[in-house]
DNA sequence: GTTATGCTTGATAATGATAATCACTTATGG
DNA sequence: CCATAAGTGATTATCATTATCAAGCATAAC
């Protein structure tokens, strides 16, 4: 089930798309929009392919990231985490809850007129990440509702 | 050789200002502007306490970030990075030579409209962290050089 | 002083994610 | 079929960080 994208992506690089490969590449493509690590990868490849190993698991996602099919990120440390390429160019950025750690993606993109200042001084801007801190509206209201006592018990 | 800064946040935590920890601060201080790890720390440590082991250097730092002394941080991966904080408020940011892999600070805080959008979609933004990856104007100066014969010879 | 209490330290072992190794299997092309 | 190379699974090695633990050193009571 990999797009024409990944495909024409694993025959330049002369790559076999194996059983092991599609099934890592399955589950990337049945989690869009989560951030995956090795082993969460790798506990949901064993209920498709009982036999696949660790270690192709981490061989398929460096390749997979290497090949620019998947983007390789760390968000706490001591762990990669992998998501699929946004496939129109520019990729997105994340705001990370200080509070319940989920991940929520942002589109918008106003580094622009940074960049542009920045190769106005010499520079060559190839990428840029961008990760924000912040309480996200579901813990900010979770906080409000704890610190209002229920009238009603 | 630690300032009021420094001072007031360790006494604010009740932590003593043991030789081990005057070192390891020092040598942040006299490194103001790089961002070591923490074996860098332990070399340079050890020239001047020989005695300090690897341990109290990780705690140290551990410690220093938690009070927002220190600035921990993960450029390349699998490996910490420590700098001073701030001392007025907001931080700074970052960008990664990709030839030469030097890093330069970026002062230049134009996220504030970003920042702004979001808090107006409910969230509150507490922090942020931009790595730009680029080319530096010396490695393009060199890479033009290098592509332009040397007619002399 | 002496003693108790707790912070700090250094050495060392444990942990945990990832990378390297190696023998075995599976295409692929003649 | 045979040769070559790519891919795999198991296992080990690596390397940064954390945990453990006994000893050292304060500071404050006794
Ligand atoms: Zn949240
Ligand atoms: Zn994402
Ligand atoms: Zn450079
Ligand atoms: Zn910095």
């Amino acid at each position: 089930m990999v797009g024409r994208f990944v495909h024409d992506k694993l025959e330049k690089g002369r790559y076999k798309l194996t059983s092991q490969r599609a099934a890592v590449l399955d589950i990337m493509m049945d989690n869009r929009g989560r951030h995956l690590s090795a082993d969460e990868v790798f506990f949901e490849a064993k209920t498709r392919l009982p036999n696949i190993g660790i270690a192709t698991v981490y061989r398929t996602l460096e390749k997979m990231a290497s090949l620019e099919i998947l983007h390789k990120t760390v968000f706490d440390q001591g762990k990669y985490r992998y998501e699929l390429c946004d496939e129109n160019a520019h990729h997105h950025h994340h705001i990370i809850c200080l509070s319940c750690n989920s991940i929520i993606e942002v589109q918008d993109d106003l580094l622009n007129s940074l960049e542009k200042h920045l190769e106005e001084q010499g520079y060559r801007i190839i990428d840029h990440e961008l990760k924000l801190y912040a309480y996200c509206p579901d813990c900010l209201q979770k906080r409000r509702d704890d610190s209002t006592p229920d009238v009603s018990s």
